[in-house]
DNA sequence: GCTTTGATGTAAAAGCCCTTAACATGAGTT
DNA sequence: AACTCATGTTAAGGGCTTTTACATCAAAGC
């Protein structure tokens, strides 16, 4: 309820039916997953004719890419608070940013839907991508911090290790990682077999076992 | 062409209608992604009405999920050629069980769509899941073998380390490895990105670095 | 204060898809 | 030859998408 306007009883206009869309759109996804989505349904949640939407957005996708772009902003946002500017250290800092990784997935699955599995062609919508950049962009920082501990000649690169992680994250997030019902059962948590899986591949990388 | 029936010139029955409508649908999720794919469509790919694909599906969803059964049906027989048996040892035939999982991403875009990434809960259609249990055996049976390379003591658990290896796939074939074009542009193949991980991966775990 | 104007809604309509129901066809069986 | 069942078709209802023409209202300028 923190709108700038609120929406008055039978009011011709809404106040914020741009904000309120996304947020119904959120919803929806959540339930019924990102294909399930109607644009006629958001507009329904948002008490306005089917039409209205189209003067906030060119079209359905198009309503998909902004809840798409909102939420590689927050991820970005969740994934720079586990890093933490690494502390206290580089090790304990970038296992935080997977566990940041797989909190965003667990906690926000409409946003993660939105981003990874609706299907957006990513070359359309240059914002969209931007943001997404930006948000790998802290993952990158997090595995140059990392390298850093390293000695000089024993360093990986940098972007390498941290496509793998993405890699990784993502593919624990898509598989085992949903609030609802995840895919498939595990005998161990997402977040137990992420950070089994950092550990091992940290270990070929010639880190150290654990601060 | 080669189906036991043949359809014939205005022939009021197709003849094959289950399969030409798989296949339809196939084409018609490489084309437009699993969300773009309609019933109709691919009941006019076949050239029947938009209500006979009823008489072989309950509906979309179901030939979806026969399109989802079909995938992990020649995914596992992929994997398990990339596996064969272990051959010419261990090490080398992990990591090509590996190449053949991004190998069927790549080339069977559409089945890999259906599988992992059209939103079909997985528990509704208990074939479906057989199916991918079976695939993700292979995987399994491949980690048994490869830590059997490793000396009594320091075997990792094989459930885990399939789990790892199946979560890296995925989610380099998903952000990575498409034929069409590979949601995010790279320096580097998606198969030298597995590979390099994979490598590092093993060699956290105590494996001798290639054979 | 009053008018103009642009943003933001609504209503109506065309087109497509999904799904069901009633009917048609034809291949195999008796 | 008649029956029967699987497999098609047509017709129809209901929903979603998107466009077009019209309605409402708030803010700016006179």
């Amino acid at each position: 309820m923190s709108w700038k306007k609120r929406a008055r009883d039978g009011a011709y206009h809404h106040g914020n039916l741009r904000e309120a869309l996304i947020q119904a759109a959120r919803e929806l996804i959540k339930e019924k997953g990102p294909a399930g989505f109607t644009f006629a349904d958001a507009a329904r949640s948002a008490g306005v004719s089917p039409a209205a939407p189209y003067r906030h957005f060119r079209d359905r996708e198009a309503l998909l890419a902004d809840v798409a772009r909102e939420g590689f902003v927050r991820f970005e946002a969740m994934l720079t608070t586990g890093w933490a500017n690494g502390k206290p250290d580089a090790l304990t800092a970038f296992n935080n940013v997977g566990r940041a990784y797989l909190a965003f997935a667990r906690a926000e699955p409409a946003y993660y839907a939105a981003m990874f599995e609706s299907g957006l062609p990513p070359d359309v919508n240059p914002e969209l991508r931007a943001a997404g950049d930006r948000a790998f962009a802290v993952l990158r920082t997090a595995a140059d911090g990392l390298v850093a501990m390293l000695p000089a000649g024993k360093r990986p690169p940098a972007l390498m290790m941290s496509l793998h992680v993405w890699s990784l994250a993502h593919g624990i997030a898509s598989l085992f990682g949903r609030g609802d019902a995840g895919r498939r059962s595990l005998p161990m948590s997402a977040e137990e077999l992420l950070e089994s899986a950092m550990l091992v591949y940290l270990q070929g990388l010639g880190f150290p076992a654990r601060a």
